[in-house]
DNA sequence: CTTCGATTTTAACTTAGGTTAAAATTATTG
DNA sequence: CAATAATTTTAACCTAAGTTAAAATCGAAG
């Protein structure tokens, strides 16, 4: 299958989108690969490109102003969509870089082309409707872990639903991702085997 | 101005609906009011309308199963959507509780009515994804804020923010909504004034 | 297989928020 | 305005995460 076709078959299950619309979008896709360590978008940069990831994970994450400490906010892989939605939605400057963190390959349109189609298609528009409600789905569980749980569990709940990111990500972007420092994690590890 | 110009008003500043756009819509818009302290939504209801506030404030809090604490979610004030978004967008039981903190009125839709509107109409099904978009805004700077931020900023930014809802919420509503206790607030107020 | 760099853990100490209950303050109402 | 309820602060103690630096472990590359 080739790439444009995965990119189809998942806006297909997302939203419905059969050939037909899929074939007013064909020309507006460019695809592009990414090295390890390449940056999707930086910190500054207005987000234009709404990427779908073939392959690879990418980070957004923060730099604090005062430590220069790095805090991950989201991971992205395969299947999803790459985007610092914040910044692409409002085109304003992005607050965050956005990394891969191995060979990635992704396809990704430009917003203005993007806008053009949902002003094209009420079918387009409808997928851009589906697309946020997904970040927002994102960001809400990602907000109620904070507000709920406390770093053990969130650390948990992390195991249980993406125990394959342990093989690829190390530990330190993860406590980044949990919100807390590296000893921390380690302490919790070592409460949690004590179970 | 009347209840349904003032909507009108807003969904013509947020996703320029005109006069005609808004009339398809305005046999299903329903008037309601609520004394202090009574239910939007309840947990495990499904959330099943989309609330445009005239007047008021509302709070979303989840209470956890083992403490019976209620943490704050959100608020929703005048000029503002009320709903449960994520119960309403994927249609499952809602976690929470959306409560009327004082007197208020508000106009509301239900689902299906407006899931009408956005198969009949281009420019509500783009409304429809303004609305999303403006719900993953919020939802993500308050991800930020546990990410990024202190108790002691959060409670800061609150304070710069929105300097009026002190008026109207008392302080153990919005520790809770800050994610910390009732006595970790008064310390940290307590340290800011000897700042 | 050894060495260098990256990652993870440990240790020791600090800090801030959690917890619980009581006291103080403020608001409401008969 | 007194009394009652609601809200906020304080106190004392506990716990877990932050911080910093060193040690241990793991992995990749020569």
């Amino acid at each position: 299958m080739s790439d444009l076709d995965i990119l189809a078959h998942a806006l297909h299950s997302l939203a419905n989108i059969d050939e037909e619309d899929f074939k007013i979008s064909a020309a507006y896709w460019q695809k592009r690969t990414y090295k390890k360590g390449e940056y999707y978008n930086e910190y500054r940069n207005v987000c234009k490109y709404l990427g779908f990831i073939i392959d690879g994970v990418f980070r957004t994450y923060y730099v604090d102003d005062n430590t220069g400490e790095e805090k991950n906010v989201f991971f992205f892989s395969k299947n999803q969509v790459v985007v610092s939605f914040k910044s692409f939605i409002t085109q304003t400057p992005c607050n965050y870089f956005t990394q891969s963190m191995v060979d990635s390959r992704i396809l990704y349109i430009h917003i203005d082309d993007l806008n053009r189609l949902y002003q094209q298609s009420h079918k387009w528009e409808h997928l851009g409707r589906l697309i946020a409600e997904l970040a927002f789905n994102v960001s809400m569980n990602r907000t109620e872990s904070f507000l709920f749980q406390t770093p053990e569990q969130r650390y948990l709940q992390l195991v249980a639903d993406h125990p394959d990111i342990f093989n690829t990500i190390p530990l330190y972007q993860i406590s980044s991702y949990l919100g807390i420092q590296g000893p921390s994690l380690s302490r919790i590890r070592k409460r949690i085997i004590g179970k």
